[in-house]
DNA sequence: TAGAGTTTGACTTTCTTTGACTTTAAAACT
DNA sequence: AGTTTTAAAGTCAAAGAAAGTCAAACTCTA
């Protein structure tokens, strides 16, 4: 947790607390953490991705700025989705661990699900050829979540 | 006795102590022992092992880290066994079925988190070359069953 | 003395940080 | 109104900072 992108992450993560969105700055934000201001671009790259169920829209120029927003997904579509599309083919782990913490975070599964989840499909657990590694992660984990959306029926 | 991978091993121990887990820098703890780093995960693969009761998870990069948890196995018989001999190196299907039959009769597991399990390690999501099949579906469950250890804990 | 267990180091992969350069928008100035 | 200046944010690639892999070399011990 040493690295300058997590405290990013999290500071903004804070900032946003329970608010639909945020404002931020970048270059004010790169001055505060004495970073460069492309490191905010990584930040938001890397962690406020929509597969974590985050928008991010911005403007240049003078009075710029980047907001970010949270989507609050509709389960059904957001799982529907998931299996229809945004899993396709291929699955690598940590796009796995991103979008189970954003099931986690939306309360469609327990912490404790994600966690057995994850310990089922993490390189670990598939130690086979490279090559279809992450074809079988999508296909059991659409698997999963068919099976998650059994339960919503109920 | 005197070699330096059972010494890194006991200093592990010890900065683990009664704590859930740690977390180690690799390059730190090879300097301090001055040893190639790769002796550090040596002495991760050969001692800190699933059946002894150990999970790791690590990130590269900047600021990155290996965690070491361990997970309590006496306490617990019937998982204790499962992870140590039962499962062993193959499991089938049926079998797996079975054991997940006989953990939600025990309310070890919900019915839900049983479906979960059963999908992600089922015949359709597990396609891939017969011969491997039912090895990874071993090493996968015993990592679901490791993972559910930690919970017991709680 | 053969084989299991250990040590070492070169090479790979992943993730982060930095900085130079580009694009866009507003404001200021003809 | 049109042009120039300035103030943002965006892009991309190189450098840096970890951890991972693998095989060769070494060292015990049965």
């Amino acid at each position: 947790m040493a690295n300058i992108s997590d405290i990013i992450e999290q500071f903004i993560l804070k900032t946003l607390g329970d608010d639909r969105s945020v404002d931020i700055s970048r270059n004010e934000l790169a001055n505060f953490f004495s970073c460069a201001p492309s490191q905010i671009n990584y930040v938001l790259e890397t962690r406020f991705t929509l597969d974590r169920g985050f928008v991010k829209e911005s403007r240049r120029g003078g009075g710029g700025y980047i907001k970010i927003s949270k989507v609050n997904i509709e389960d059904d579509n957001y799982m529907n989705n998931l299996i229809l599309e945004s899993v396709g083919d291929e699955l690598s782990y940590k796009r796995l661990y991103q979008i189970l913490e954003k099931l986690t975070y939306e309360k469609i599964i327990t912490k404790r699900e994600a966690d057995i989840i994850c310990s089922s499909l993490n390189e670990d657990s598939l130690s086979m050829p490279f090559a279809i590694r992450d074809n079988i992660r999508a296909k059991a984990f659409k698997n999963v979540l068919t099976t998650l959306l059994l339960y919503k029926e109920d």
